[in-house]
DNA sequence: GTTAGCACTCATCTCTTGAGAGTGCTAATA
DNA sequence: TATTAGCACTCTCAAGAGATGAGTGCTAAC
C-alpha cells in the first residue's frame, strides 16, 4: 500500500511527463507548489517507487519515467474525472450544428473533431452492419448474366452485390424471386440473411424460380460476403507529431500496421459500454508497445453499436482524452439515433 | 545539343542514382563497362552538364545528382521502353486470376500490388461517377418522415442518399413519384441529374404529388449533394522507406496531405489517354517537391475513365514504373470491362 | 523523519582530428 | 586536339576528447 506522499509524488511525477516527454528529476518537482518537500525526500520516495516498479529510469543518473504499472495505477487511482472545457465543447458541438443527414458524414466529422482536439489519432468503427436487419429487397439486372441485388436495411445502410444470372432466366423470375425474398426475410438481421435464405425461403424459391440452383449459388454467395465494419479514421498524421515517434523505424510500424484494417479490430475490446484503456504492451500488437489505446462506444437506437478509440503514446493525456471521449461518445449516440428515428 | 558522350554519361549518371541514391563520382562511373573514358573526361563533361543544368552537386566536392531538368531529359529522351518482366507479369495475373465480380475490389487488388511491385505508393481514383448513367431509382421510406433514395447506374454502382420526408405524404405519393423519375430520368448522366430533375420532371411531379415543394427541396438536395470519385492506396507506408524521407519533417508532410483527400485530385492530370510523369516541383503541392507522380489512365467499357498514380521520389525506377503502369492499366481496363459487360 | 551536502554517473554538446571521396586545374600524352 | 595522369584542395562523416549540466545515491546533520 503506498503512502500519501507516495501517491502525490506519483501523481504530480506522470502528470509532469505527460505534459513535458521529459524524465522527472527530483529538484524539478520540489519546486512545484503541491510537492512541499525538499529534492532529497522526493529522491528517498521515488528509489521506493521504482523499487515498486512504478516508475524507471532511462538511464542511472536520469529522472524518472513511468512505468506500464505506473500509468496503470495512475489510470486506476489517480486520474480524476473532469468536466470538458468550454472551449472543447463548443468544438462537440460544432460536429452536430449541421444536421446531417447521412450516418456516415457524422462519423468522420467525429472522427476529424476528435483528433483535432486530442493531437492523437482517431478511429471509429462504423456500426455493425451485420446487426442491421432487412428492410427490403431488391434487384436490378445490368446485362444478359449479371445483377446487382440491393439490400437496405432499417437503419438506412444499403448494402450492394454484383453477381452473375444464369442464362434464360426471365425478368418475371426476378420479379418473382424479388417478391418471395421481401416476403420472407424482412426483419431478419444481415448476419444471418444467408442461413435464413436457405433454410426457410429455398424451398419456396425452389418451386417458383427455373435455374434455381445456378441462381442460388451465385445470389448466396453475393450476399454471404462479408460485410465489414467500416473504418474511419481521424488525424493519421496526428501521432508522427509526438516526439515519442521521432524514430523513424517506430513511426512506419504504425503507419503501416494502420494501413492493415484488419488489424485494427484488435484494437478495440469486444464491445463493451464504457470507457477501457489499454497502455502499452496491454495491447498484443508489437507496434504499439509505445502507444495507449483508449475505446468507448456508441450506439444508434437500441442496439447497434460502434466503437471509438484515439490512440497515443502511453505518455497521453488520459485524462482530457477520457472526458473527451465520454462526451463526444455520448452525443454521437444521441445524434445517430435521432436520424435513425428520424425525429430531427 | 548534347554529344552522344554527354548523353550517355547522364544516362549512366541518372540510372546509377536512382539506384544507389548516392551522388555519382567520376571514378565510379568510368568502372563501368558502359563508359569507357577515365574518370578526368567523365568530370569535365559533368561539369559541362551541371552547367547547362542537367546535373547538380550536393556540396562542393560531392558527386554529381541528377536535377528536375536532368530527369525530365532522362524521362523524355533517354527511357527506352522496356518488356515487363515475366516475374512482374505473373504478379499481375495473379490480381485477375480470382475472377472478383466487385469493382471495387479489383481496384483495390491492383492498387495493392501495384505497390508491392514497385515499393512505391500507389492511388487509384475509382471511376468518375458523376459519368454513369442512371439505370434505376428505388425509393425505401424508413420511418415516418425519413427516407433512403437509390440510384443505380448502368456500371452497377449503386449510389444512396437518406432525405427527409414532408409530413403527410402518402405511399402512393412515393409509388407515383418513383415511377415518374423511373420513366424520365433513365439514362441521364449523374452529374446532370440534378438538372434534369428540375428542368425535365418537375412539373410532371407537381402535377401528381401532393407536398411537392417540400419534397422537392430535401429530395434535390439529397441528390445534388457531391459525388466524389473514390480514391484507393495501395502502400501508404511503402514512401517511408526511401531514403528521402528519413527527413521527419518530410515524411509527416506526406502522410498529412495523403490524408486530405482534396488535395490529391491536384496530382492528376485532367483525364488523358496514355502516361504522364510530373517531376519534383512539376507537382504544384509543396509537400510533393521530392517526389514525382506517374499517372495512367484506364477504362470501363467505352467511356467511363478512371486514374493510376505512383507516387515515388524524384529518384525514382522510371522505367520499371512505366512498364508496369503501362501493363496494369491496360489489364485493369479488360477486366473492368468484363465485368460490366459481364461477358465472363 | 527530513534535509543539506557531496561525490559520482551519464547524456549531450562542441571541438578537433583524420580518413575518404570527390573535384578542378594544369601539364603531359597519344 | 582530345584525352588522361597527377596533385592540391574541399567537404562530409565518424570517432574521440573535454566540458557542461541535470540528476542520482549516500551520509551525516538537523
Amino acid at each position: 500500500m503506498l503512502t500519501n506522499r507516495q501517491l502525490l509524488i506519483l501523481q504530480v511525477t506522470v502528470d509532469d511527463f505527460i505534459h513535458t516527454a521529459q524524465p522527472v528529476g527530483s529538484r524539478q518537482l520540489s519546486k512545484k507548489e503541491e510537492v512541499p518537500y525538499s529534492p532529497a525526500t522526493i529522491r528517498n520516495e521515488m528509489a521506493d517507487l521504482e523499487e515498486l516498479g512504478y516508475l524507471e529510469k532511462t538511464h542511472t543518473s536520469s529522472g524518472r519515467i513511468p512505468s506500464e504499472k505506473g500509468y496503470r495505477f495512475y489510470v486506476d487511482h489517480l486520474l480524476t474525472p473532469q468536466l470538458a472545457s468550454s472551449d472543447d465543447m463548443l468544438q462537440i458541438q460544432s460536429v452536430f450544428k449541421e444536421r446531417m443527414v447521412e450516418t456516415e458524414q457524422v462519423i468522420q466529422k467525429t472522427a476529424m473533431i476528435l483528433s483535432e482536439l486530442t493531437s492523437y489519432t482517431s478511429i471509429l468503427l462504423g456500426p455493425d452492419v451485420r446487426k442491421h436487419r432487412v428492410k427490403r429487397f431488391s434487384i436490378v439486372p445490368l446485362t444478359n448474366d449479371s445483377a446487382v441485388a440491393i439490400i437496405i436495411t432499417d437503419s438506412g445502410h444499403v448494402e450492394n452485390r454484383l453477381f452473375q444470372l444464369p442464362k434464360g432466366l426471365t425478368a418475371s423470375d426476378i420479379e418473382k424471386m424479388v417478391n418471395i425474398l421481401n416476403e420472407q426475410l424482412i426483419g431478419v438481421h444481415l448476419h444471418e440473411l444467408h442461413h435464413a435464405l436457405e433454410k426457410e425461403t429455398s424451398a419456396l424459391l425452389k418451386q417458383h424460380i427455373g435455374r434455381y440452383g445456378e441462381l442460388m449459388s451465385s445470389f448466396g454467395a453475393a450476399i454471404l460476403s462479408p460485410q465489414e465494419e467500416k473504418v474511419f479514421y481521424g488525424g493519421k498524421s496526428k501521432l508522427l507529431h509526438h516526439p515519442e515517434f521521432s524514430d523513424l523505424q517506430k513511426a512506419r510500424g504504425l503507419i503501416t500496421m494502420m494501413d492493415q484494417a484488419n488489424q485494427i479490430s484488435t484494437l478495440f475490446s469486444p464491445n463493451q459500454a464504457g470507457i477501457h484503456i489499454r497502455i502499452g504492451s496491454e495491447n498484443t500488437l508489437l507496434e504499439m508497445e509505445d502507444c495507449s489505446v483508449i475505446t468507448a462506444s456508441y450506439t444508434i437506437g437500441e442496439e447497434q453499436m460502434g466503437s471509438i478509440a484515439i490512440i497515443g503514446p502511453t505518455r497521453m493525456d488520459y485524462r482530457r482524452v477520457v472526458t473527451l471521449l465520454d462526451v463526444m461518445s455520448s452525443d454521437l449516440s444521441r445524434e445517430l439515433t435521432r436520424i435513425l428515428r428520424g425525429s430531427g
